[in-house]
DNA sequence: GTAATGATACTCGGATATTGGTTGTCCGAGTGACCGTGG
DNA sequence: CCACGGTCACTCGGACAACCAATATCCGAGTATCATTAC
């Protein structure tokens, strides 16, 4: 079980995207910024334009730019963008199988053990939405070259 | 990303495994149960045991057995057991590659994205932490029949 | 009758295929920019 | 000098392969049981 890739390539972007200004910014650039494969980065930022978190130009001098401030951007909405909203723990109902399922009746309630699992989960869910890209900005402008850096990078 | 199918497995097996009482119970006997794959249960429930959460007891009437109350396996024990202890946000460290990281001065902090998605991830970690087998078995034993229902499912 | 002994069946344990999903690559559709031409 | 039209290069967008880990399966190692036999 491990989160893909592609969520922390979008992560950087995002927060790149918001350093360098608001004109648009081909997905080759991006990915030169961080050394990563163009068109595997370019499909990130679909998924992200689906989300609306970045709005996608066409065109020559066109790009991907924000969508929305960072401070409107919870760590939450990228995962979800980038890897679905599906729960970490799908409860296959194992309860109503084999032997104890037969000889059990219909179960009312939810299920113990995945409820149990989904609560869990919630408080992983609070804590990624509890955490804007604002925030994490603010960390990396604590070393105010930065910006210079990202800036020159990607023009 | 998904959570494996062998923490749902478990987490029902250990319960069963308790509500059985004592004795070992063979893999085959406690995949029949919920109808799944024996060999795959097994290989499962030997996670466990190198996990200590169970004792497996070779030889006929062999089998596994808890190896301790269920009030001290937390869902976290489980879910490192089976899945490891590897954390779902693995940081690649990419603001050190590409145009950006040889412009950049080696960096002295931790990476600000991977310290807020770690910050998420451990109060999941917190969560399941906080909720043992035993809370689940108290729900479970709202209705008093599951206990005769598994006893005799099992033997 | 009792104890030792060998065969046996049953279990765990790990090595080996198979499948599904993430990762990575490629080419086509569409669009804005640029250049040349005519008024 | 300005407006218009055609060509072009550049970008996104989705379809297509490669790779890795989760899933599933199989066979060998080890052990308690049971029957058999000798004392």
């Amino acid at each position: 079980m491990r989160m893909a890739k592609g969520v922390e390539w979008a992560l950087h972007t995002l927060l790149n995207l918001d350093m360098v200004g608001g004109g648009p910014v081909g997905s080759g650039q991006l990915a030169e910024a961080h050394g990563l494969s163009p068109s595997y980065l370019n499909k990130q930022l679909q998924q992200l334009a689906r989300a609306e978190l970045v709005v996608s130009v066409p065109g020559p001098r066109g790009g991907f730019s924000l969508a929305k401030p960072l401070e409107t951007i919870t760590l939450l909405d990228v995962v979800v963008a980038i890897e679905g909203a599906a729960e970490l723990f799908q409860c296959t109902e194992i309860r109503c199988s084999g032997k104890i399922g037969e000889l059990s009746p219909p179960p009312k309630g939810a299920c113990a053990v995945s409820a149990a699992m989904r609560r869990a989960e919630q408080s992983w869910h609070d804590a990624l939405a509890a955490q804007s890209l604002a925030d994490i900005k603010a960390d990396l402008d604590r070393s105010p070259l930065v910006r210079q850096i990202v800036r020159s990078a990607l023009t």
